[in-house]
DNA sequence: CGGCATCCTACAAGATACTG
DNA sequence: CAGTATCTTGTAGGATGCCG
């Protein structure tokens, strides 16, 4: 309630907003995460699931999420080749930002 | 809880998640949403609590924002001048969302 | 099927200087 | 103080083609 009168001021990277942004902050990166959400899904079916996304940025991304432990991969020694994907709990944790995200698309944008 | 049965698919522009990154994924949109919060604070101080960002960016966020009825100017015909910038009610509804990237960089980035 | 390697470009973003 | 006006640059992102 005092909330109000703090100094909001974070001294550049020390500011949990711009940490998050940093990592979370790609074109595609938040949608990606929605997708995949609670599912185990497979990299076509992701890639089909996100119209409008190159192949190299769905790849790009999902390397990027799984090198930071978000993502999980589990790669089938099959052929053809399976590789799923999932959300690890760490990145489950990041849902409630596209939760937010998708309620206030669904309230304040047209 | 048959949720993870549907298929979550949003047609291109229909998605709320993508319409609501279209307008707040900039680099700065969110942050600068941040610091403004429920403050009524004016031009310089904003720009010294956003270390880094330029003037031009913050200038062209903030057209972006009032523009799209996020954020409300108020121009004080003084001298020197003095403008104040709040969020309006659609913009207090984008604060779950960067209350959420807060949460997340807290608890899961070093 | 599920990638990776290139090449390329558009636009977001930065730097700098000036003004009411 | 609060902007605007240019000019420049970096890089996120796109297109295409090949491979295990």
């Amino acid at each position: 309630m005092e909330k109000n009168n703090i100094q909001i001021r974070q001294s550049d990277e020390h500011c949990p907003v711009r940490k998050s942004l940093a990592i979370l902050g790609g074109k595609w990166t938040l949608l990606i995460l929605f997708q995949i959400n609670k599912r185990i899904i497979r990299y076509g079916d992701l890639k089909r699931s996100i119209p409008g996304i190159s192949e190299k940025m769905l790849i790009q991304e999902l390397n990027h999420l799984v090198e930071a432990g978000f993502v999980a991969k589990k790669a089938y020694p099959e052929i053809p080749p399976r590789v799923e994907y999932s959300l690890t709990e760490k990145g489950m944790n990041a849902l409630p930002i596209v939760d937010s995200l998708a309620a206030f698309g669904l309230e304040n944008l047209s």
